[in-house]
This record gives structure tokens, C-alpha cells and sequence, in this order.
DNA sequence: TCTGAAAACTCGTGAGT
DNA sequence: ACTCACGAGTTTTCAGA
């Protein structure tokens, strides 16, 4: 059980502000048992490092207006094409995450729009901007979403 | 372009902590023209009314020693059995995302593990707890993930 | 890499418009 | 629903071990 390539104190840092991204230097500080500007150094070195990619609010997609979510796998028109499809479609804001996969599809994206008629138009548009086949699996509603990985 | 059920000045808000979430009611309150306090004010109702789900660090998986990565699709093993399988498989920490989905498959699952034998022994305890087959597509790289919605 | 202390800044609340 | 004001708490930096 555990060590992966982090210290126990990172560790317990880095799943807290996992599960709390906001919780404060103050609370961190009480429950690693460090000093307040000892947790302070070690978020930086963890943020400078990239093991801490940044923070970011969770939002009910169906509360912010996009109450549609998809997954659309890629595959390509011709194979033989460079693979740089995450350049050619990074720009689309309406995709959310984007995963190279090993299988029969090349990539697979999350993506999230206001309605039906939108997914129809963002559909076209990565296959235009990407000369890419899509197959797309509707999100009908979302147990969970997003929880801090315990490791 | 826009309204989503949502006023504008609250969706500044919002657009703010999506892509900061540490972002403090100071600087949230220069950015979308407000005092600090109606700044505070909007974020606890939208904290409270379940617009804003919660915060989280965003990590890198390599680093935190979760360097593979998988989708896993759930397929009942029989078609009349109850639908509870979120409640029968949300014990399992290693599962990120439920989401379920139209199509040939029931369920889609993000999975994050150390080691393909880790992946194994996941898969396992899924098909165990769940009573499904499954399908695993291996994730072999991160373009991008995780971006704030635009809206 | 840690601690402790001081200064600057931010939070969170309450009163008032 | 917003603003202003104030005390409490938090962040950030720095010297020292």
C-alpha cells in the first residue's frame, strides 16, 4: 500500500486540497502536523513541481446551462494523417477533456453543451476541424463525478 | 450566446472559480465589479444552492502515482436486475467518474490505478460487486482534461 | 527543511442604505 | 441586494536553527 513516487507529507497535503481545494494553509497545517509556513513552501514546491496542476470549482453542469454531456470517440478519416488531432480541436471550448486511448478509437472526449442542436453543430465541428469519424454516447445522468483518488 | 439559468454576474463568478478556484473574494470582486462582501454573499448562495458542488486541487496522475488511466464500460449480466449499480460500486475508490449512458453499454467508469495488476484486480472487483461484464479501454495519454466550461 | 514571529492582507459578519 | 467598516483569522515573508 502506497508509495508512488511522493513523501507521506506531500501525500496527505495533496489529498486533502484534492478533496478541499480551498481548505487554508491554517486547517492543512493542523492535520499534517507541520508549521503553518512549513505547509506554505511545500503547496509551492508541489504547484512548481506540477504535481498540483492548479484548482478549480465544481459546477452541476445542469445549474451553469449545459445540461448535456457526451462522449465522443475519434477515429481517424486517414490513418496515414499526422496525429496531432488534440492541437486541431484544443481550441473548441465545448470539450472538456480529451484522453488518447488504446483501442478501436483513437481518442475519446468529454464534452458538455447547452442542447441536442448544440451537440449536432459541435459534432460537425470536429470533424472538420480534426478529418476525423465520431461516435458519440450520450450522458443520460451522472452518479458521481470527479472524486479525490485515495492512493 | 449565454443565458443558462443563470444571472450574469453570478456566472462571471463562477467562470472565475473555474478556472481559479483559489481565488480569493478580493480579487474575485475587482474582476467581476462588486464589493468583496456581495461577492461573498453570491458565493455562499451559489455554494448553498448547489450551483458551485465543491473545490478540488487538480493533480498530476503520474506524479501521485496513478499512472494508468482507463474507461470501463458496464454491461448487466442480467438485463432484468435492479438498476442500483452506482450504489454497488461507489465503495470502490479507484473510480473517479460514474456516468450513465445511452448506447450498448449501461455505465461508463474513469478509473485511475498504479499498475495494469491493479487494473486486474480492479476490473475484478467491479464485475464482482456490480454483476456486469465489462470492457476496458486503456488510456495511453492526456492531451487535456479537466478544462473550465465556457458559457 | 523546519520553526516562529511580524506585517500585510483577506475573511466573515453586522449595521446601514 | 449592495456597500462600508471592523475584528478575527489567514497568508506571506524572513531570520534563524
Amino acid at each position: 500500500m502506497t508509495p508512488g513516487g511522493l513523501e507521506p507529507l506531500d501525500q496527505a497535503i495533496v489529498q486533502e486540497l484534492a478533496a478541499d481545494g480551498r481548505r487554508s494553509f491554517t486547517d492543512l497545517a493542523e492535520r499534517v502536523g507541520l508549521s503553518v509556513s512549513a505547509v506554505h513552501q511545500r503547496v509551492r514546491r508541489l504547484e512548481q513541481r506540477g504535481v498540483i496542476l492548479g484548482y478549480t470549482a465544481r459546477l452541476d453542469g445542469e445549474q451553469i446551462g449545459l445540461p448535456l454531456t457526451a462522449l465522443i470517440s475519434l477515429t481517424p478519416n486517414d490513418p496515414a494523417a499526422p496525429d496531432d488531432y488534440p492541437q486541431r480541436i484544443q481550441h473548441i471550448k465545448e470539450i472538456e477533456s480529451c484522453y488518447s486511448v488504446a483501442g478501436d478509437e483513437s481518442y475519446i472526449l468529454l464534452v458538455r453543451v447547452q442542447t441536442p442542436l448544440a451537440l449536432e453543430d459541435l459534432l460537425r465541428r470536429i470533424r472538420e476541424a480534426a478529418k476525423v469519424s465520431t461516435r458519440t454516447t450520450v450522458v443520460l445522468s451522472t452518479p458521481f463525478e470527479g472524486r479525490s483518488p485515495t492512493f
